[in-house]
DNA sequence: AACGTCCCGTAC
DNA sequence: GACGTACGGGACGTTA
């Protein structure tokens, strides 16, 4: 049974061009090019031997444009001009291919693809089958039931089927994957980020674009932001990529016959092409030609490269009410970093960099480090006159390694932005120049460049370096004036950030730069016993799973547990594959199962080895054997800190194997580790913040408050309660400070949900102030859109009143934990002030080494300790006046496991 | 090669 | 789906 042939469309123009980038120069004796006209007839002459059509079209763009430059100027705006030797091979082509029998359409104001898309269009409605020749994978979307696409160079037809196949997308999708991936030649904007696979994902998940752009929010992570900044412009994107099928044209299919070939007058271009012969081989490649505009700020800057010039900028700054200042440094580590610049800003739009450490081939004379920061020293530790910076954490902690002590921080912009709203996700001075003041600033890469070829600021040439420099100070009190107002306006909001944000920042940079010391050959050691353990329980797994495989991995494990050894699913990961979490592990352990059992413990000690007795030593100064940690003070939105390089507030303590890291964490010779943390602080806060009688008693009577949230849900005397009933009693008291539902609980203790839900009951029958306190912070957090905690931090609430239950929730849970963490935040925040400020003026012979969350911990010379205790103490319970009494555990001993 | 995300596990 | 706040390592996939 014979089919007869389909209806042809040929994208000659498409082929044109590939043809003259991919094929060779070829040209004929007179030096004429051929090359191009060569590839298209090569191609047209191998359709027409394969399907010997009866109809079919040959379509190039006319010269001029179409009504996409019109809706968007920057259409092709990337493409070259087209190079003069191709333009010659136009006409040639156009008279071979009308010599070739072949109907020829070039239609002025319409591009080849939209007459094309309107020609495949009337077929289908036919009923004629048609087959696409173009190289341009835009025109996947015109494919369906009766329209397939050839590529004749790569001889790969492409029907529905295989449009999934190729895109991950349907062909009535390509549209909106196209406006999403964009196109660098055509200059279709899309979403930046957004490739191939994450538009066909996304399409997966939400169908349409018109979908995808409603559910935009849902988005997560830097994609999703890109997602989002780029929604205003994706109609636009989708409609540059849409193909017309409503093009007004003088023919339809039928009327595109084939005819005979003019022989006479092929062969009289084939002689002037000097050329038979036609070639094979094809590649392609396409032109690409981006630039970046460099945004230069309109503003004065100066670079202070005399004596005289720094002198009359230090008189101008003495007699300011308030400077900007910021330094430039050879490292993001304020334990490494060297100095490079000083910069500074009076008024906005005034700035002037110092250079003094620019070390490249030909960079010019500048003033010594030694003289600048002789001048500069007096302003930088004059207490009286105010200093404005973005994270002056790290310029005072640089600045001690050269002698200066500063004072005088009055503002910083990044504590301004966080307290103001802490949970814009980014505070840096960048992302907030372009919020707030809707200015792009200089980008530290565009300057220094990027991977391995970054430069470091001292590298920087001063022409580049200069206007960055005195940029970030001109910024720094431009952002200081916009948010200044905003916060005097709000006094409590006012007085968090100078009483307790702005104060602790000396308090941190002392606490960073003091660091702990540790014992490196412990955790050497420990690293050592960890391997040899690990490499055991590695051939134990390989034996009982049959193969070697990846330990680490859990697409690995999920592949031999529930693929080979069939082992039962207990759970699944968020994005549906099954889990090999820890909770998964131990159920399949308790059934009996060996390999989950020897991989867990695998794990376990993985985790120990990698992230801490791996790192720590290495992270450790090696001739003090001290590690110094970032504390950061614009992370958290609940207003706690968080640590890095190394987090110091994760190191673990509940097994023995992590407590044995906490050995290494030791003092200096002579003294003691102090550790001081407060008892049940979330929980007295909730006591204190909901008024419960309860509680307030409990809590009072000094007892042990799991012991009597369990004699009242289980309704038991005191002194009966088992252990049992405590440690449940326990959960359900965490679960309340995380706004956990019963289901949590239940899945926590391991019971049914019902007689979770029957705990719960019973313990807002028991104490119902909390369940009043709940209610209430709930409502406040839908009628004011943030929450509050005891000293006034704010917590916005974006998703409280969402539409989608889920996010709707996890607000809610956040109202509820909020004030009690960010209180417990506020309250050791203030402590380690009045700690400070007692060894500042004190001297004692004690250190503040860290904080986590609850705790202090310090180094203290042992004839001192029993001092110490009293007065930490007592600093640490004033911190706040609660209803209930704030109560202190402290431990010493020779290391931090032992302080306990 | 560099980056982002996922999964997991550590702390409070 | 179901417990808040963090950081980080290794695996893995994607983009450039």
């Amino acid at each position: 049974m014979s089919k007869s042939p389909p209806f042809i469309l040929i994208d000659g123009s498409s082929y044109l061009f590939r043809a003259y980038h991919a094929l060779p120069e070829l040209s004929n004796s007179r030096g004429e090019p051929t090359g191009a006209i060569v590839g298209v007839v090569n191609m047209l002459r191998r359709l027409i031997s394969d399907f010997d059509p009866d109809y079919m079209a040959v379509v190039f763009d006319a010269p001029g444009g179409s009504f996409r430059n019109e809706i968007y100027a920057d259409y092709k705006a990337n493409r070259p001009p087209m190079p003069d030797d191709l333009r010659i091979q136009i006409e040639p082509l156009h008279e071979i291919v009308r010599a070739l029998g072949l109907p020829m359409l070039v239609i002025p104001g319409v591009e080849a693809d939209d007459v094309i898309g309107t020609l495949a269009r009337q077929a289908t409605e036919e009923g004629i089958e048609t087959l696409i020749s173009t190289g341009d994978k835009d025109m996947a979307q015109l494919v369906n039931a009766h329209v397939t696409l050839i590529n004749t160079m790569s001889e790969t037809t492409t029907d529905a089927a295989g449009v999934v196949e190729k895109f991950g997308v349907r062909p009535d999708q390509i549209i909106d994957y196209l406006a999403l991936v964009g196109d660098a030649v055509d200059n279709i904007p899309g979403v930046p980020k957004c490739g191939p696979k994450t538009a066909a994902k996304w399409l997966g998940s939400y169908d349409t674009l018109d979908n995808l752009i409603a559910h935009a929010a849902e988005i997560k992570g830097k994609i999703g932001e890109n997602l989002r900044a780029a929604l205003p412009q994706l109609p636009l994107s989708r409609e540059l990529a849409t193909i017309k099928l409503d093009v007004t044209l003088d023919q339809g299919p039928t009327d595109l016959k084939t005819r005979e070939r003019d022989s006479e007058r092929l062969r009289h271009y084939y002689q002037w092409m000097e050329s038979n012969r036609l070639l094979a081989s094809l590649g392609d490649e396409a032109p690409d030609g981006e630039q970046k505009p460099v945004t230069q700020p309109q503003a004065n800057y100066e670079m202070l490269l005399s004596e005289r010039a720094l002198e009359g900028w230090i008189g101008r700054l003495e007699k300011s009410d308030l400077f900007a200042f910021d330094t430039e440094t050879t490292s993001l580590d304020y334990m490494q970093a060297e100095l490079v610049g000083l910069s500074f800003a009076i008024e906005p739009g005034e700035a002037a960099y110092v250079p003094v450490g620019h070390d490249y081939p030909g960079a010019p004379e500048q003033l010594s480090l030694e003289s600048v920061l002789t001048h500069m020293k007096p302003l930088l530790e004059n207490p009286g006159l105010k200093k404005v910076g973005q994270n002056l954490k790290y310029d005072m902690s640089v600045l001690a390694r050269y002698g200066i002590a500063m004072r005088g921080i009055a503002y910083d912009t990044m504590l301004e932005s966080y307290v103001l709203d802490a949970t814009a996700t980014r505070h840096d001075m960048d992302s907030l120049a372009k919020r707030y003041l809707e200015h792009e600033t200089i980008h530290f890469e565009t300057i220094a460049g990027k991977g391995k070829k970054q430069l470091t600021f001292d590298q920087i040439e001063l022409e580049l370096a200069a206007p960055y420099a005195a940029e970030d100070a001109d910024i720094t009190l431009r952002l200081h004036q916009y948010f200044w107002p905003k916060l005097e306006s709000e006094n409590s909001l006012k007085k968090l950030l100078t009483e307790m944000e702005v104060a602790l920042i000396p308090v941190l940079s002392r606490m960073e730069r003091n660091g702990v010391t540790i014992d490196s050959a412990m955790l050497r050691s420990q690293s050592d016993e960890l391997a040899k353990s690990m490499h055991q329980l590695e051939q134990q797994a390989y034996a009982l799973a049959g193969h070697s495989f990846n330990l680490g991995s859990p697409k690995q494990i999920g592949e031999i547990f529930f693929t080979e050894l069939k082992l039962p699913v207990i759970a699944k990961t968020p994005k549906g594959a099954p889990s090999t979490a820890e909770s998964v592990l131990v159920e399949l352990a308790e059934q009996g199962h060996e390999l989950p059992a020897v991989i867990l413990e695998h794990r376990g000690l993985s985790k120990l080895k990698s992230t801490y007795t791996d790192k720590l030593p290495e992270m450790a100064n090696p001739e003090t054997g001290r590690v110094h940690t970032s504390y950061h003070q614009a992370v958290a939105a609940t207003g706690r800190l968080s640590s890095t390089d190394p987090n110091l507030q994760n190191i673990p303590v509940r097994t023995e194997a992590g407590r044995r890291i906490r050995q290494a964490f030791i003092p200096q010779q002579g003294w003691k580790m102090l550790a001081a943390d407060y008892s049940q602080i979330e929980l007295r806060i909730m006591a204190h913040l909901s008024g419960d009688e309860g509680l307030l008693r409990a809590f009072s009577a000094g007892e042990d408050i799991h012991r009597a949230t369990a004699a009242e849900v289980f309704e038991e005397p005191l002194d009966r309660v088992t252990a049992e009933q405590r440690r449940s009693a326990k959960a359900i008291n965490f679960g309340l400070i995380y706004g956990m539902s019963a289901f949590g609980l239940a899945r926590q203790l391991g019971i049914e949900r019902g007689a979770a839900q029957e705990y719960v009951d019973l313990y807002f029958k028991r104490y119902p102030g909390v369940q009043a306190f709940m209610d209430r912070t709930r409502q406040l957090a839908h009628d004011q859109g943030y929450v509050e905690t005891l000293f006034g931090r704010r917590l916005y609430l974006p998703d409280i009143n969402a539409k989608n239950h889920q996010r709707r929730a996890a607000a809610e849970r956040t109202a509820i934990n909020a004030p009690m963490q960010g209180s417990a935040a506020d309250i050791i925040k203030r402590a380690m002030l009045a700690v400070d400020r007692w060894i500042e003026r004190s001297a004692p012979p004690a250190r503040l080494l860290m904080q986590v969350h609850d705790e202090l911990v310090f180094e203290v010379d042992q004839s001192y300790v029993t001092d110490a205790i009293e007065i930490i103490t007592s600093h640490m319970e004033q911190a706040a006046d609660l209803s209930v009494p704030l109560l202190v555990d402290v431990g010493v001993g020779d290391n931090w496991d032992q302080a306990h």
